[in-house]
DNA sequence: ATGCTAGGGAGCTACG
DNA sequence: CGTAGCTCCCTAG
């Protein structure tokens, strides 16, 4: 449907069912504002339920009623389903009702969890059986792996769609309830989310692309909207196999694994003497335990595309962007690669090419898909209206449906795997494409500067675009005389191109609409492509492009962009700009009883493994702290003194425009676990003061009282007034390892090292080598001479780093010890969540030996006296001090007291710099402070 | 459960 | 200390 029809009002019917809170009522005038709704709606749009169970019931029966064929929802199989099911399980909620949620009847309520739970990896098996009879389409899914190329497309689309759209976090919901107007916006967040999920299906078309490549793979539709790409092209096979009559092989399931150990046993033992058969078995046995170690990023397996080394630099006239058609596919039908043509051989070497002059199945195949691909679109031409938008979507799939064959050729898990296939076919693309490189340059004398895997691109060195593309037409014109099915195509012209390194260019792009030229630029895995890139160092890096594909003269440029990242510089310095820190995805959904621990504090999760937010924070994705922790940009490296993380109160983060700030006045006013600061400041040499420094902020006012006491010599760094020892008794100790005696030595043995090293640049100074400097270290256990060279500072700071990270992360991953004083069995792994149930005591896993229960080994408590504890230890606030100012000496040397701060953007700067013509640049002129 | 490889760039670590 | 080599992420094709 166009999107006019179904926007139509009167066409789509909406139902909104809210429960009262546990304890709560709902706010005066709610039950008026419902009648009058549903009045004006004439009929129940909205209900109201008195618990959970009613109003899960009230769901279902009102799904039942509406029997629906597709349930839409943006990761509705990674979170939706889950909740909804889950919930209905916890209030017990008998069959009959939550099996409404399916079109089958069922009695017992399957494994819910079975199968991955990995983050969008989709409904669990489980899930999907509840739902059985109901296709399932979720837009998350859908638009990551169905609509790949389209990725970017959507990813702006969301956004553009949730301009309107408010998250509230769980932990304002409740709030929500103290008014009707409150709760009446609520309820719109909810209905307009499921509005935006839906309005996003059709903007991708999901639907009826998902029955299009449904209809021509002969699958299942319900597996296409989970996006089996591999089962498709099985089908696809399946069918065309047995419609020759041929016998295909074997599906492989996990059972398939031990068969093939039997088998293996069996030959081994049968032909014992014979020796490649050995071999062989080895290279099996090494080639599977390769994979499993692999398990997250598998090595390729075979050979791919050739990519060209570019030539780089700043083109101004025109290049000629040239491209194989669909290479793959024709690559197949070129030279009828098929199974039932390529001779395989045993010890898996690249088969040759097939001399058969009959088609093979799969050539044909492709050719029956190539062949209603061109029909389809000739129809187009003369179709109108809604025909051409079901039309181009049926071409769409057909191509998809060509171009996943030659992938699921080399898909070890496919039934049709078949390596030497994949293997020839991307060997011949190499050739191809080296032969047409050699062609253009050698029998054309044009200057070919890039390629991959499909594509060359020509600099014509023409202003003149009709002279341009004549080029373009005498080059595809030899190139095609020497392929049957292969063509290759003009696929761009770009006016100007800056071409940097492999996969990263930009280019301005001359299209035409109803004949008349206009100019687009096309930005190819450049920074501001990137999701894991700061937004600012984006659109900075953007506007550069921008100005340098401009066509403007050198000086103008240089100026335009010199003059930008000033005005961004004097933004910093006033505060109007903030660099992007933290990025939160998602607030917590579960409520707090779930979380015993902590119950009564906002819970977030943090983005991990995003460069906004830090790496390595000791977590993993979706694990829960009641504290963000995370990192500063560019301050984490193994080779400087310390750690870089820093534990944050929620409450200390304020949202502002959708960028996340620390709150330095909340942090101050309510002295947020001074600890974990102080750790911080300790060993990093960040404090409060110094980082209201950053901010530009009065930094005396954010000096603590303790830390006034000593700041006389120590500057802004907060200090620990260390009462006695005894406070800290039972704390786990910090030790360092000796590299020569292998012996465990701890404080103040450490921190007389750590002071050695940082006093180092003094002696060095005075002429001193550094690795007689090294070897002046000593283990105060052994004391011998020698290895000691290699108590480097930073195998000191990894050791010390590591215990400390290990700790924190010890105590958020739940540690738990039997309390049976002559068991002490300790178990680890117990994610957070799970330590509400498990700190009643279970019983320890040593049972019936030992009696004893299962308790947390460390308490919230015990974490902050470690912490200070270790604080306490690291008293190196001096030491951080004179290494920071060494540091900053040699900085400053290095790039005459100024120093980079925008520092991705100016990254940027400097490699479109180093490969444009203005070689003249100095890059300090270019560097911007804050 | 699960299409493929090539490649840049950042963080981190082992090693000489 | 410098650097090669690893993992992780995200892109191009």
């Amino acid at each position: 449907m166009l999107a006019s029809e179904w926007k139509k009002p009167g066409l789509l019917s909406h139902f909104t069912v809210v429960r009262k809170l546990d304890g709560g009522i709902f706010p005066m005038g709610f039950t008026k504002e419902v009648t009058d709704r549903n009045s004006k709606a004439e009929s129940n749009v909205l209900v109201f339920e008195s618990s959970e169970r009613a109003l899960l019931n009230r769901l279902m029966i009102e799904l039942y009623k509406l029997d629906s064929d597709v349930l839409v929802g943006h990761n509705i199989s990674g979170f939706d389903l889950d909740i909804l099911l889950h919930r209905a399980q916890a209030c017990k909620a008998p069959s009959s009702m939550w099996s409404k949620i399916g079109r089958l009847k069922r009695s017992v309520m399957p494994k819910l969890t079975k199968g991955s739970t990995i983050f969008g990896s989709g409904a669990s098996p489980g899930i999907m059986s509840c739902i059985a009879g109901r296709l399932l389409c979720d837009t998350y899914l859908c638009a990551r792996d169905l609509l790949k190329e389209a990725w970017q497309l959507v990813h702006y689309t969301l956004h553009a769609l949730n301009k309107d759209r408010k998250e509230i976090a769980s932990q304002d919901v409740p709030r929500m309830f103290q008014t009707s107007e409150l709760l009446m916006e609520l309820i719109e967040y909810g209905e307009t989310d499921a509005w935006l999920s839906m309005e996003l299906m059709f903007h991708l078309s999901v639907l009826p692309l998902t029955r299009q490549l449904t209809n021509i793979s002969g699958n299942l539709w319900g597996k296409t909207l989970q996006g089996a790409r591999a089962q498709r092209v099985e089908y696809l096979l399946l069918h065309a196999f047995h419609a020759k009559k041929y016998i295909v092989p074997d599906k492989s399931s996990p059972h398939t694994k031990e068969t093939k150990v039997l088998k293996r046993r069996i030959t081994h033992g049968a032909e014992d003497g014979n020796r490649d058969d050995v071999d062989n078995n080895d290279v099996n046995l090494e080639e599977e335990a390769h994979n499993e170690r692999g398990k997250g990023k598998k090595s390729p397996a075979y050979a791919g595309g050739l990519v060209l080394e570019p030539k780089r630099g700043l083109y101004d006239k025109y290049v000629l962007l040239l491209d194989f058609n669909s290479l793959y596919p024709s690559i197949i039908q070129e030279y009828n690669i098929c199974f039932t043509t390529v001779e395989r051989f045993p010890d898996g070497s690249v088969p040759c090419l097939p001399s058969s002059k009959t088609a093979g199945v799969l050539p044909e195949l492709l050719k029956n898909l190539v062949q209603r691909r061109r029909m389809v679109k000739s129809w187009m031409k003369n179709a109108s209206g809604i025909k051409v938008q079901q039309l181009d979507i049926q071409q769409q799939a057909l191509k998809l449906t060509a171009n996943s064959m030659y992938g699921c050729l080399g898909f070890s898990n496919s039934r049709f795997y078949a390596k030497p296939l994949a293997e020839l076919i991307t060997q011949q693309g190499r050739e191809i494409l080296q032969s047409t490189v050699d062609l253009v340059q050698n029998n054309l004398n044009l200057e070919v500067i890039y390629g991959d895997t499909d594509s060359i691109m020509v600099y014509s060195g023409l202003d003149d675009i009709a002279k341009a593309k004549a080029i373009a037409g005498k080059v595809i014109q030899e190139v095609n005389k020497k392929y049957r099915c292969l063509e290759i195509d003009l696929d761009g012209l770009y006016k100007r191109m800056l071409l940097l390194k492999k996969k990263k260019y930009a280019a301005v792009k001359v299209q035409f609409k109803d004949g008349i030229p206009y100019e687009v630029i096309e930005r190819k895995g450049l920074d501001m492509v990137r999701r894991d890139w700061s937004l600012l160092s984006k659109e900075l890096g953007d506007f550069c492009l921008t100005q340098i594909l401009s066509g403007g003269s050198c000086e103008d440029v240089v100026e335009s962009i010199h003059n930008s990242l000033m005005k961004v510089q004097e933004e910093m310095r006033n505060g109007q700009v903030v660099l992007e820190k933290y990025i939160i995805t998602k607030t917590l959904t579960k409520p707090p009883e779930a979380y015993p621990d902590a119950k009564n504090q906002p819970h977030v999760q943090v983005a991990l493994r995003m460069k906004q937010s830090g790496y390595s924070t000791g977590c993993s994705a979706g694990d829960t702290i009641p504290y963000i922790i995370c990192c500063e940009q560019g301050s984490s490296s193994s080779n400087s003194m310390g750690i870089a993380y820093r534990a944050r109160h929620p409450d200390e983060l304020k949202k502002d425009e959708g960028r996340w700030m620390i709150d330095i006045d909340y942090y101050l006013s309510q002295q947020i676990h001074p600890v974990v600061s102080r750790l911080c400041a300790s060993i990093q040499g960040t404090s409060p003061g110094r980082l209201a420094d950053c901010l530009g902020l009065d930094s005396s006012k954010f000096q603590s009282k303790s830390s006034e006491a000593v700041s006389n010599d120590t500057g802004n760094a907060l200090l620990f007034a260390v009462d006695d020892e005894e406070r800290y008794q039972g704390c786990e100790p910090l030790t360092l390892s000796c590299p020569s005696c292998s012996g465990a030595f701890n404080c103040p043995a450490v921190f007389s090292l750590i002071r050695a090293l940082v006093e180092k640049p003094e002696k060095m100074q005075q002429g001193e080598s550094t690795s007689n400097f090294w070897r002046t270290l000593r283990c105060p256990k052994c004391s011998e001479e020698g290895d000691m060279g290699r108590m480097s500072p930073g195998m000191i700071a990894n050791q010390v780093k590591r215990q400390v990270e290990g700790f924190i992360s010890m105590y958020y991953k739940g540690l738990m010890t039997c309390d049976d004083e002559t068991c002490k069995h300790t178990t680890r792994g117990v994610n957070l969540r799970l330590i509400g149930d498990s700190e009643k005591g279970s019983v320890c896993p040593n049972y019936p030996c030992c009696n004893g229960r299962l308790v947390r080994k460390y308490t919230e408590a015990d974490l902050y006296k470690q912490l200070a504890y270790f604080c306490h230890l690291l008293d190196t606030t001096r030491c951080v001090e004179k290494m920071e100012a060494s540091a900053r000496i040699a900085v400053e040397k290095e790039l005459g007291k100024i120093r980079p701060v925008v520092g991705l953007a100016a990254n940027t700067v400097q490699r479109i710099l180093d490969r444009c013509s203005f070689g003249w640049v100095q890059m300090n002129d270019l560097i911007v402070t804050f």
